[in-house]
DNA sequence: GTCTATAAGTAGATAGAC
DNA sequence: GTCTATCTACTTATAGAC
């Protein structure tokens, strides 16, 4: 409540940053206190462990993204039944461009791609609790816009999606250096475009022939 | 050349497991020594460093698994000139059937996805050396089945496919989860039938009216 | 080539003064 | 709430016997 910034948000802010470009496992809680100018046993003071910073570091990003997915659904469902292409912005735009100034958006996507590669099970199982509705919510209008496709291969592809979303947000300099630096994934507008495109053909495109995704009982 | 495994290879079968299942990061060489049933010393002994291993891990497959690519789109162009679903399945199937047995594939789909995603440079370097002469190959190809795209759009959709490819690898538990089981990323004919069909319709979607990837001089 | 023993450094976490 | 000092455990890497 004072004026300068709090220890916890100088931890978390730290954390974004390095979280997102070394992975959690390459950055021990002295580097990132080091960077944060906070003290060592003041992480553990506030969080206990170095765990529960991942933890909250994550919180405190996915769950405002989440709720704007939820929002732009909300908005396209109340002017009537949404194209394919307004769903997949829906899913794709609030992660690429809910930061703001340019280099704290890179960092944030970073840290979303990021922590969603980590291989620590908490995180797996942390992801999954955060997901499962707008992954419910999503499947749903997916499948109003798409009836041909069955619930499992909706969710499959809705699986591509993030994939190549979350592929595209953390590997940016590998977009820059195949493309010779004509495709930068921090010019998120075009990025969008691009995948919006490319993500509705790909809902779009016809069921292969050998639809194992349609025997089971989950049509 | 005794009639048991050498070292070598019990160190790199360890180690290709446990850094597909924790990272790079989240496996010491002592798990590693002691899950290979060899000595820690004989792991200095034989390749030096712990990030000497990584690459051995790494070249092992990838070499193999990128002459597997090359070659498929070489017998393509034999038979004249290829369809975009045919040169996605150049890309993707190598990747999602190259190790016969099932935990095998399994092991080494997620060791190809969780290496792509560390964040180390030297491994981001590595793989950049490895693939630059297939991203160069395969731009080619689909340029010449894509003529209305661009060099920039024709790479960065071939970015969008690697990127669903390795989130597929990556993580196939999800994926189980996501569908309730009905899709799953072991079944790897049906997972790439689907991927075919999804990358192919993307790559052949149209270019979004904001073609920034047009405006630079790669074209 | 393979081992034991150990060096030299870093990890997360805590106790206790202020 | 924030600090110093420290504990315990684990990390990579190496020296040297066999």
């Amino acid at each position: 409540m004072s004026g300068r910034a709090a220890t916890k948000d100088l931890v978390l802010d730290a954390a974004e940053a390095l979280f997102s470009a070394k992975g959690v496992d390459g950055v021990s809680l002295r580097t990132l206190t080091k960077e944060a100018g906070v003290n060592l046993a003041a992480v553990h003071y506030h969080f206990g462990s170095k765990e529960e910073v991942v933890k909250a570091v994550f919180a405190r990003r996915i769950r405002p993204m989440n709720r704007e997915r939820l929002a732009m659904l909300d908005a396209l469902e109340d002017r009537g039944r949404p194209e394919v292409e307004e769903i997949v912005t829906a899913l794709v735009a609030p992660a690429l461009r809910l930061a703001g100034d340019s280099p704290a958006r890179q960092r944030f996507m970073r840290l979303c791609a990021r922590l969603y590669s980590e291989p620590a099970e908490y995180l797996q199982q942390l992801y999954m609790e955060e997901f499962s509705q707008v992954i419910d919510r999503f499947e749903r209008v997916f499948r109003s816009a798409l009836p041909s496709l069955s619930r499992a291969e909706v969710r499959r592809r809705m699986h591509f999606v993030v994939g190549l979303l979350v592929h595209t947000m953390l590997n940016s300099a590998p977009v820059r250096r195949w493309t010779s630096g004509a495709c930068d994934p921090a010019d998120a507008e075009s990025t969008l475009a691009a995948i919006v495109s490319f993500a509705a053909a790909g809902m779009r495109a016809p069921v292969p022939d050998t639809p194992d995704c349609v025997r089971g009982g989950v049509t």
